[in-house]
DNA sequence: CGTAATTAAATTGCGCGCAATTAATATGGG
DNA sequence: CCCATATTAATTGCGCGCAATTTAATTACG
């Protein structure tokens, strides 16, 4: 296969397997808060600002209804929010965040700097890291296509 | 919620949703191939060194037998693999690439240069922020716990 | 030897992630 | 006003990821 990529050139690996650590580093964190990761994402987008529709909480994490609609489900199901119809868009789901759901935020409030310690970074190298996958990302959004001249 | 950590300070987030546009931008061009993108990573696995066991492809790309059994039935029913028990030692199971299977890597060949292409990166750049996540993920899997003081 | 401990895969169960479809509501044009 | 079109969630189906358990084979030990 003299032709074929190779794993370890491969970016997108870094990033997957990166991810992938950053889940399992996650996970016993969370665990006593009773959130996966997912569901504490969408907590950190309630915790900015309560009181969103499933929409703009999809548009934040970019995620969609089929993915955000059971996720959200559970945490209701587990007490941290409730979901009820826009009163003036009937389309629309308004999700608010319980008593119990807003408390956990200060329970989470130490999580990032365990992360940034298991990392051994500096506050400074994980801004840089940050805005470079971000800036990435975009690019790859916009893009959606093409075929061009370096190493994915 | 004053104490909350903020979603757009996290390097998680950055991870995770790059990752997941990776995901979508690979989507297209791996289709054609009928392969998922895990089910790539297993073929460059594989084109780099066949007939390799379950246990070293997982350990290549830090998957495990829950992951791996059902995804390589999968790649084993379209044609592009086979899955025999090892003959010395029958608890391991080796993994064969078919002709078709290593005939596929000449049409993935122009694929991580599409995605390049997609990110308006550099090699340099690209090959540099991999060392930089791979680095990063490997002292999280070191690590495992710690209470610090950074941004995750 | 023979049994205990170890190892490799497979299996089970659950929660994403996303494409595709459906249902209900809202909006805009004639 | 009515109907075509948009928009918002929910639903369905499938493929990961991973923890936990199970099964089978190998190795280590007394």
């Amino acid at each position: 296969m003299p032709s074929a990529p190779k794993l370890s050139d491969q970016l997108c690996f870094a990033a997957y397997s990166f991810t992938h650590a950053l889940n399992r580093a996650y996970r016993p964190l969370l665990e006593p808060l009773g959130l996966t990761y997912p569901q504490y994402l969408v907590m950190l987008v309630l915790w900015e600002a309560d009181g969103q529709t499933v929409k703009e909480i999809g548009e934040r994490l970019k995620l969609d209804s089929g993915t955000l609609t059971p996720l959200l489900k559970r945490l209701e199901t587990g007490g941290y929010l409730t979901r009820q119809r826009g009163r003036q868009d009937e389309r629309q789901v308004i999700v608010n965040l319980t008593n119990e759901g807003k408390a956990l935020s200060e329970k989470a409030a130490e999580i990032p700097t365990a992360l940034g310690c298991a990392m051994g970074a500096e506050f400074a190298e994980i801004s840089e890291l940050r805005e470079h996958l971000l800036t990435l990302r975009d690019r790859l959004v916009e893009a959606g296509c093409a075929v061009g001249e370096v190493e994915g």
